[in-house]
DNA sequence: TCGGATTTTCAGAAATTTCTGAAAACCCAG
DNA sequence: CTGGGTTTTCAGAAATTTCTGAAAATCCGA
């Protein structure tokens, strides 16, 4: 591994990093080069750096690939793919939020409506439903933010992360409005 | 693996799942067993039930235990120890969250802190840095947003989810708000 | 302290995942 | 077409992780 001391560091850590989510150690090495790169690399250059194999190289693109993690690129002039990451951080993250939502929360999400659909068949049965549905409540409470959020564009949701729990106030507003009889429909924000 | 099929379908899918995470397989498989089970269940009837070995199953539940998943439990007049997860299922999500934040988010923040302190020895050092201080900000910016957050009561964080982006109408407000001159300091939210 | 019940440990076996080199496939300029 | 440069595939090798049985440790009532 032929690599600035302070890229190494960063491309080990985040290998193993990688090994403690689903992604293996040399997909999350080469992801973790490519990201500090100053340009797109093309396989040679990152087997060359990382001392990998030259076909371990490819298995790991074609990976980053199906995650839509990296973006394949031309040079003018060369035959040779080139890759990199996306520039803008907020782009990667949410590439990878909806991916993992896509590979994990949606199955998840359908395997346990087809389980609460079943009739129980026992006493034991009826409490795992149960207990099921608080889970199938919960993912759907999540996965409903998310659309909704999803589409903020990245200054707000950069202002709404920054605002933390201020953001309770605006709740505790909400319910001392709701105290107020005669309330009509509406947004009883502040812009009331 | 002697289940109500239900419940089979639940742990088996749990137990892919667990793997794609960190976890590994059984111990998705005993985790879920407990989640959907009436009562805590000692050792030997998580064997009976999953067909695991004794062995083995005593190693997934310390490691649940590790992770703080799991409760242990005494049955009075019974030597054996039985486990359970939390009944409350928003007790199980702050959990898994505080752990996981700990053994990746922060270790990762610590590391990207002692990069970003180094004095770059080149161009391309110089530029990794750039990039890797993109990624600190960004995880700074969501262990703030955590902290703050999670002190919340879970209605209010219930509350919060089911806004979802309508909580960005706020925001406007607020924008407006700026616009108007000679506001003073202090919070100039709904609450003013 | 003893003895039975229970849990933990751990070395090796089994299973799974990752990695490699060699060969095949692809691709385009000439 | 053809040929060289490039990428992909894949069977087996290597490494890692998971799992097991047997033995050791622990724990507690008598």
């Amino acid at each position: 591994m032929q690599l600035p001391p302070l890229v190494q560091t960063f491309v080990l850590h985040f290998g193993e990093m990688g090994s403690r989510w689903g992604i293996n150690r040399t997909v999350g090495q080469i992801y973790a080069l490519l990201f500090v790169a100053e340009r797109a690399l093309n396989a040679d250059e990152i087997v060359e750096r990382l001392g990998l194999s030259r076909s371990n190289v490819s298995m790991g693109l074609k990976e980053l690939q199906a995650w839509n993690l990296v973006r394949l690129q031309h040079v003018p002039g060369d035959r040779r793919d080139y890759f990199a990451t996306p520039d803008d951080i907020w782009q990667i993250v949410r590439t990878l939020v909806e991916e993992r939502k896509k590979r994990e929360v949606d199955p998840t999400l359908t395997l346990l409506r087809e389980i609460l659909m079943q009739e129980p068949g026992s006493p034991e049965e009826r409490h795992a439903q149960a207990r099921l549905r608080e889970m199938h409540d919960l993912f759907e409470l999540f996965s409903g933010w998310y659309t909704d959020v999803r589409r903020l564009d990245t200054d707000r949701l950069v202002q709404l992360l920054s605002l933390g729990a201020k953001v309770q106030r605006i709740l505790e507003v909400k319910d001392r409005l709701r105290l107020v009889p005669g309330r009509r429909r509406g947004s009883p924000t502040a812009s009331d």
